[in-house]
RNA sequence: GGGUCGGUGCCCGAGUGGUUAAAGGGGGCAGACUGUAAAUCUGCUGGCGGAAGCCUACGCUGGUUCGAACCCAGCCCGGCCCA
């Protein structure tokens, strides 16, 4: 086992807090606190908070996972906390969506998979698992208005991100004053040594977290804040799935495999770092073995994609992933074999087709997809609109532009 | 409650009576090229229809008009200021 201060230095790699002085402290308690609990023989309760609004998490959800999985390794006892609670009341800011309300039902069923997800990376023996409305659902109304009376307005509105919206004069809704509330009051209810959470956890994790323990007589907890977050498949933004550039952990492998190769060259180093764990040297020598001519980008991606769809699928699988890849990308026929059949019973128009299997959205999209010679049937680019498939052609592979596939065959 | 500004296509955002399925940007998709679904360049980006054409769309509901995203009335929602 590593020494309490080796401790440190892995329990705080990632951490930043926007200010060198909290670093300080948090860095200081944890030493602290970690030394309490080795004299006590009692491990530190260490948790982190996920959202279970949409079904599935995804890479950048991995970087706070991998953390917790470091406090397990030394011992500590980890929660892998799901916001159910949340998520039942739903959130009222896309007001003209009239979003749906979760049934419990439905959050049960993502709060399982989710659980099922985080293990690709936590040990499914040494993590607990809790939903906070285990203890939020039973607050009344006075009990929240006792704890909303530890914080000023002031306090909240010191928030980047409430000052960004009020100086720009965007609504900020009172429940949203409440949320950091109610994840504060998760860290009391859990009596939380320690909470990992990413830059828009701050204040949540770190004032009103921490804040209300202290009113309430708690230690306050220590908060691990990740420094940097994943950039999503478009290279620059933070990996959301509202944003459409994130790469979900229940990807298919293929799917991962091609997600994983759109990322621009520029990103790779950081997926090296956040998403695979080298240490900065190894990522350097990466960045300079691309810049010296020594690795090729495109290996060095790959080699990435392969790495990652081994760790949430199989090795098996991201062999797969990577041999279709050289089927379709990089030799000559770019077309997989392992491809998808449909039996045709009968004459039938290539946008029907189409339509029918659900390759295309509807038939203008056909339309234009033919135009810009996006669609070929036997890798000829199909440009009649009202061409037609006949039993005698068959088998032929048509294809939607450089990923979707349809093998057409005789009855 | 009063004043005022605003609500436009996936998102942002122009448009203020007719050539407006609605500028521009983002995003998305496709093509070329390549080292990949990187980068770069180009094209496309409501639905149905073989086509002619039809339908749907500018917060909601009515109205004016040959004709409305655009004018009028009422309503709903938001920002700001005042109370």
């Amino acid at each position: 086992m590593p020494t309490i201060d080796e401790q440190v230095e892995v329990l705080m790699s990632g951490a930043e807090y926007g200010d060198p002085e909290i670093k300080e402290t948090m860095r200081r308690e944890l030493r602290e606190r970690l030394i309490e609990s080795e004299k006590e023989g009692r491990p530190l309760r260490v948790y982190c908070g996920y959202d279970p609004r949409t079904s599935d998490l995804h890479l950048g959800h991995t970087i706070s996972m991998r953390k917790l999985r470091q406090f397990q390794e030394f011992g500590h006892d980890v929660t892998f906390l799901i916001g159910t609670f949340t998520s039942l009341i739903g959130d009222p800011s896309d007001k003209d969506k009239v979003r749906e309300q979760l049934t419990r039902q439905q959050v049960e069923e993502n709060a399982r998979t989710y659980a099922e997800q985080a293990f690709k990376i936590l040990d499914r023996d040494l993590t607990r698992v809790r939903h906070n409305d285990e203890w939020l659902s039973t607050l009344d109304f006075a009990d929240i208005i006792r704890l909303a009376s530890n914080f000023t307005v002031q306090q909240f509105l010191v928030r980047e991100n409430f000052k960004k919206r009020l100086d720009a004069g965007e609504p900020i809704y009172l429940h949203e004053l409440f949320y950091g509330l109610m994840q504060g009051y998760d860290a009391v209810a859990q009596e939380a040594d320690v909470q990992v959470g990413g830059q828009d956890q701050l204040f949540n994790i770190l004032i009103a977290g921490r804040k209300l323990q202290q009113a309430l007589g708690q230690k306050p907890q220590i908060a691990i804040i990740m420094g940097e977050s994943l950039p999503g498949t478009d290279g620059d933004i933070k990996m959301s799935k509202s944003l459409g550039n994130h790469i979900p952990l229940l990807a298919e492998p293929w799917d991962m495999y091609g997600k994983v190769m759109s990322v621009p060259d520029k990103a790779m180093p950081i997926y090296y770092k956040l998403i695979l764990g080298r240490t900065p040297a190894q990522v350097k020598e990466l960045e300079d073995g691309i810049a010296s001519g020594v690795l090729h980008p495109n290996e060095v991606k790959m080699q990435l994609a392969y790495e990652i769809v081994s760790i949430f699928h199989s090795p098996a699988d991201a062999d797969a992933a990577q041999k279709r890849w050289n089927e379709v990308f990089r030799s000559g026929s770019g077309i997989p074999e392992d491809i998808a059949e449909e039996v045709l019973m009968a004459e039938e128009r290539v946008i029907d087709i189409l339509r029918r299997l659900e390759m295309v959205s509807s038939g203008g999209e056909a339309k234009r997809l033919i135009q810009g010679n996006g669609i070929r049937l036997n890798e000829q680019p199909v440009t009649d609109a009202q061409a037609t498939v006949t039993l005698d052609m068959l088998p032929a592979v048509l294809q939607v532009g450089k990923r979707k596939f349809v093998r057409l065959v005789r009855a």
